[in-house]
DNA sequence: GTCATTCATCAACTTTTATTGATTAGGGGG
DNA sequence: CCCCCTAATCAATAAAAGTTGATGAATGAC
C-alpha cells in the first residue's frame, strides 16, 4: 500500500522469475528441506544453488535454520501471500471505467 | 501443468519484475491506453517505454491495437490469470507431509 | 588432533536486461 | 509534394544477474 509498493512487488517477482528458484519453492511446499536434498533433487551445482537460495532469502520468500552442519530451508508464507495479493490485484479487472477522452483525440 | 510449467511461469514473473512494467499494467487495469498516455503519466522516454511494452507483449500480458497513428495497449486477462494461479499454488501451503528420512541423517 | 562433510562466499567470467540517442516507417494534414 | 506526429526498431553502451571453480568456516566423526 505504500509508495514503494511497486518496487517491492517487482523485487518479489524478480525472485520468482527463475526456473530453479521456482523448483526450490515447489519442493519447499512439502516442508522444510536441507540444502543437500535440494541439491540432489534439482541436480544443481552447490554454489549455484546457494546463490539462488540467497536470492530467495533476500527476497524474504524463504528462511533458513542451521542445525549441525546442515541448513534447512522453508517457505515464508507471509511473503508468498504478499506476492499473491499483488498478482491478484493485477489479475482483477479494474472496476472503474476511465473517463472518456474528448472524441477522436488521444494525446495533444 | 505441462513440464514447461516452471519455465513459462518464470517468464511471466520476469515480465512482472520491473517497476515500470508494473506501473503500466496498473494503468491498463483502468482500460485501454495509448502509448502517449502511458508515456505522459509514467514520465518515461519513448524508446524506453516501447521496450517495456514489448517485454509485456512478448510475455502475453498485454496486447496492442493500432488505430491511425496511435497504438492502444490493453491487458490480456487470461495471462494474468495464469500468473495468478501460479502464485496461488506456491502461496498455498502444501498439504502432504514429506515422508520422514531415516533418523539423524539428512543426506548420507 | 586429522579428516570428511555441508554450505556460504568470493573472484572471474559469460549472459541477459535495461537505457540512451539515433534512425525508420506509417499516418495524416496542409 | 513536404512536414509533423506516433511509435517501433536499431546500435552502442551500461548495468545487473547468473555460472563456475576455488577457498574457507563450521560441524562432527574418528
Amino acid at each position: 500500500m505504500s509508495d514503494r509498493r511497486l518496487g517491492t512487488a517487482a523485487g518479489l517477482f524478480h525472485a520468482l522469475s527463475d526456473e530453479t528458484r521456482l523448483a526450490v519453492l515447489e519442493m519447499l511446499r512439502g516442508g522444510e528441506r536441507c540444502v543437500c536434498e535440494l541439491q540432489d533433487e534439482l541436480d544443481a551445482a552447490q554454489s549455484r544453488l546457494s546463490f539462488h537460495l540467497k536470492v530467495l532469502k533476500d527476497a524474504g520468500l524463504v528462511r533458513d535454520r542451521k542445525e549441525g552442519r546442515w541448513s534447512y530451508y522453508s517457505l515464508v508464507p507471509a511473503t508468498l501471500a504478499l506476492a499473491h495479493d499483488e498478482v491478484r490485484l493485477l489479475a482483477t479487472e479494474g472496476r472503474q471505467r476511465r473517463h472518456l477522452k474528448v472524441l477522436g483525440d488521444c494525446c495533444a
